[in-house]
DNA sequence: TCATTAAATTGTT
DNA sequence: AACAATTTAATGA
């Protein structure tokens, strides 16, 4: 995807809206590109929009007060996020870092709401994207709790290509072993390991800085 | 287009 | 955490 109109048109939100609704979206809604590294949003900021990834990839993080970071899931293309914060606290409440090269779509407070309040597939999606943000949190908690490491990394990669929450994600995401190792709270040895397991497995296919998903049901329930 | 170099990533201990 | 090996991207001939 390459514009914030063809990430609305994969959106399914966006589908049912009529044409006049549909230019008045893209209009309204502006692109933004970030560098891999970059801060997409801090903690604390006012928040001023519902974002989209138009293309690229960010993870959500916390920073404690002592200088630890955790991070707590990543978005992939296609994928929208920032309604809670958008309906409820006002601010931010998690940094989002580019972890390669990445174009936002920023959708004002203003359209968000005329969506909100005229659009009732809108709402419907919402509903479901919350639905399934709440799968996939509870989803890490079990995996935390109940799993080894080999399931950990398959399970935490598996919710990188959850196809209901983005939409346009491709078999094929570019990131590396280290990244994969915060987002599933592994060391970066031990998802070179699991990775392994897992390519033996025939679940994915590891290359240089990058990950292909060969089975993502074989991922979601390795361990299971 | 090819060779060189720096930086990033990976595999192993 | 440290190390060497590998891959990529950037640079310039």
């Amino acid at each position: 995807m390459d514009t914030v109109k063809d990430l609305l048109s994969a959106s399914l939100w966006a589908r049912s809206l009529n044409p006049a609704q549909f230019e008045r979206v893209v209009a309204e809604t502006q692109a933004r590109d970030f560098p891999s590294g970059a801060y997409v949003c801090r903690k604390g900021e006012a928040v001023e929009h519902w974002i989209g990834i138009v293309d690229g990839l960010v993870k959500m993080t916390s920073l404690s007060p002592a200088g630890k970071t955790t991070t707590f899931t990543g978005v992939t293309s296609g994928g929208w996020f920032g309604e809670g914060s958008l309906l409820k606290d006002k601010t931010r409440k998690y940094d989002i870092e580019a972890l390669r090269p990445t174009r936002v779509a920023l959708m004002p407070r203003a359209t968000f709401e005329w969506l909100l309040g005229t659009d009732i597939g809108f709402n419907r999606f919402l509903l479901m994207q919350l639905n399934e943000r709440l799968g996939q949190f509870i989803s890490v908690v079990e995996l935390e709790r109940l799993m080894e490491p080999d399931a950990r990394v398959a399970g935490s990669l598996a919710s990188l290509f959850n196809p209901v929450l983005y939409p346009d994600q491709a078999t094929d995401i570019p990131i590396s072993q280290e990244e994969i190792g915060y987002l599933s709270g592994v060391s970066r040895q031990r998802v070179n390991q699991a990775l392994q397991v897992l390519e033996k497995a025939g679940h994915l296919k590891v290359d240089y800085g990058r990950i292909r998903i060969l089975d993502l049901e074989g991922l979601r329930n390795f361990g299971r």
